[in-house]
DNA sequence: GTCTATATTTTGATAGAC
DNA sequence: GTCTATCAAAATATAGAC
């Protein structure tokens, strides 16, 4: 599939929003990075806020995606979050300079922002509802649900500024590795009751 | 200790360069905030790059001093672990607005930029070596140290953005959950030697 | 599809009165 | 310490020629 103009300048943008967010980044800054003068790239884009628009939401609804069907896998709880870091490895690594505004600008959306917020909402209940069931089904401590999604969420969503100095890794590679750090944990000696 | 205009303007400011980042936030934004008029905040502060340059670089400097007294301390190096995730509770819990700047706004540092480069990394390089030292010692697992040193400061670093949220939580049962979770994981059933 | 030219608004910051 | 008035630069976006 070739790229069209209107995807260049999205692919663009996304990497110069990375750099400096969304607010910092001109129109002319991006005309520059074409090659083309600012004016010009109205004729492909509506506007500024379009190209943020098409970023976020797209990503966004990948991961609904992702999570609707991790849901549906009839899998131990465990498994699904190795699946939903997986997922998070997947889509980071097709496209790290986009899930720089999906976590980070995603506050200057204007019309779709309350669109967004739902989508976002959705995907961190189902998250903490894996985390419950883990949980009652004795795979996943009995400790606060909210921590664990914090401190694994936080982790997945800073993938993007990491995964471009980890190039060499394959996303299979990282997933396993990141799955055994963030669910049996780091320390070598653990008190446990297998 | 009473707040200054100078501390005042500061202290606002963080809270809505927390809210929409650095660039979006407009002297006029952060007037109407005061509850003054754009003109007469330059009685207080020299320019907007001012303010950001008080936030970033204060808190900084925090994080390394922190640093220094943990590696100084005999401890073992789950231990020395242990105290900087309390640090990070810490310091973000007395300054939660202006972690975000922190974490977000870093990039535009002009005259300040390089010096603020320069703690950072000296600060990541140091909290690498603490694990090393721990695999070296057998108290953590032999894995990548820097998916580790990832995988925890991200963590770490999004606290301003959970701490909020569960503002019942007092910092000392926050670090000790949060250890607990970063440390042991949390599957249930681990593999482990002891 | 890109250009030049330009309209309109907003921005950070200063000068000087009170 | 705050105000009004204002400047100069920079922003998004449009119109119309090529």
């Amino acid at each position: 599939m070739v790229e069209t103009r209107k995807e260049e300048i999205i692919r663009v943008a996304a990497r110069l929003f990375k750099e400096k967010g969304y607010s910092a980044v001109t129109m002319r800054d991006l005309a520059k990075a074409m090659g083309i003068k600012a004016a010009s790239l109205y004729n492909h884009i509506d506007s500024k806020q379009d190209i943020l628009k098409t970023i976020i939401i797209s990503l966004a609804e990948e991961f609904t995606a992702g999570m609707v069907t991790i849901l549906q896998s009839e899998i131990s709880s465990l498994n699904k979050l190795k699946r939903i870091i997986a997922l998070h490895v997947g889509i980071t690594g097709e496209n790290t300079d986009g899930m720089a505004s999906l976590n980070n600008d995603w506050m200057h959306l204007e019309e779709k922002l309350d669109y967004y917020l739902m989508l976002r909402i959705n995907y961190e209940d189902n998250f903490r509802k894996i985390i419950r069931e883990g949980i009652a089904a004795e795979e996943i401590v009995d400790k606060d649900p909210d921590i664990m999604l914090f401190s694994i969420l936080s982790t997945l969503r800073s993938l993007y500024i990491w995964i471009p100095d980890k190039k060499n890794l394959d996303p299979l590679q990282l997933s396993h590795e990141l799955s055994a750090i963030l669910l049996n944990g780091i320390n070598k000696k653990v008190k446990k009751i297998s």
